[in-house]
DNA sequence: AGCGTGATCTTT
DNA sequence: AAGATCACGCTG
C-alpha cells in the first residue's frame, strides 16, 4: 500500500481526525526493526479556538512545532512519565494537531510486547502514553516529519461512516464538551480512557 | 479511587 | 521562586 503524501495532511484538523481511523503508522529503526500499528483512535486539537490545546494561548517553546507543517510529529512528555504523540496539522503559522490515541499492533509485536512488558495484544497500544511506549517513541523524534524513511503512514481503504464514532475528548479539563474524539466502533484496541 | 513524577506555565 | 496543572497508566 503507497505511502501517504502531504497533501493527505492538508485538510481540516477535524477532518483529517476522522481520516486517520485505518491508515497504518510505520516506524523503521536501525537494525531494519519495522513496527507497525493501524490506528483506531484520535482527537483534535486546534488553537486559539480550543482552550485544550496548547497552543491556545500562542506561541511557546513547547508548542512551537504545532505551527509548522502539515505532517510533522509533535512528541511531548506529560506527568512525568509519558511521551504523547500529535500529527501536526493545518497550514503553517497555524496551530493544530491529532493526538494519536490508539493503533492496533500489525508488525514488530515482540518489539513492542518487550518495551511493554506485556504479551498481551489489546494492552500493548490501547492508550496515547502506551503506545509511544511501544513504538520507542520519545522528545528524539519531536520536530520529525513522515516523509522521511524513519516515519510514515501507508494509506488503507476510507472506513465506512458507520464504523467511526465520536465523543469527548479524554483526560482534558477544559471544553469538554466538543466531540472532537474519534475511535472505530468494537475495535478492542481502543484506550479505556473515560469520555465523560 | 489514589498517586507517582517532572516539564511547563502562571502567578508572586 | 513557588505553586498548580497536566491530551496518563498502574495498583489496589
Amino acid at each position: 500500500m503507497e505511502r501517504l503524501e502531504k497533501q493527505f495532511y492538508q485538510q481540516p484538523t477535524l477532518e483529517l481526525a476522522e481520516k486517520l481511523l485505518g491508515k497504518i503508522f510505520v516506524r523503521i529503526l536501525p537494525g531494519n526493526i519495522h513496527l507497525k500499528g493501524r490506528i483506531v483512535e484520535t482527537e483534535a486539537y486546534l488553537g486559539q479556538q480550543d482552550q485544550a490545546s496548547h497552543a491556545w494561548r500562542g506561541r511557546t517553546q513547547r508548542n512551537q512545532i504545532m505551527f509548522q507543517a502539515p505532517g510533522t510529529l509533535y512528541v511531548y512528555f506529560t506527568y512525568g512519565c509519558h511521551y504523547l504523540l500529535n500529527i501536526v496539522s493545518e497550514p503553517e503559522n497555524s496551530a493544530g494537531a491529532v493526538l494519536i490515541r490508539a493503533m492496533e499492533p500489525v508488525e514488530g509485536i515482540p518489539f513492542m510486547q518487550e518495551q511493554r512488558g506485556t504479551a498481551i495484544l489489546t494492552n500493548l497500544m490501547s492508550g496515547p502514553g502506551k503506545l509511544t511506549r511501544a513504538l520507542a517513541i520519545d522528545c528524539s523524534s519531536n520536530g520529525k516529519d513522515l516523509f522521511g524513511d524513519e516515519f510514515f503512514l501507508e494509506n488503507a481503504p476510507q472506513l465506512p461512516a458507520a464504523m467511526i464514532l465520536t465523543s469527548a475528548r479524554v483526560g482534558i479539563s477544559k471544553s469538554r464538551e466538543l466531540p472532537w474524539r474519534k475511535f472505530m466502533l468494537n475495535n478492542p484496541h481502543v484506550s479505556k480512557g473515560k469520555a465523560t
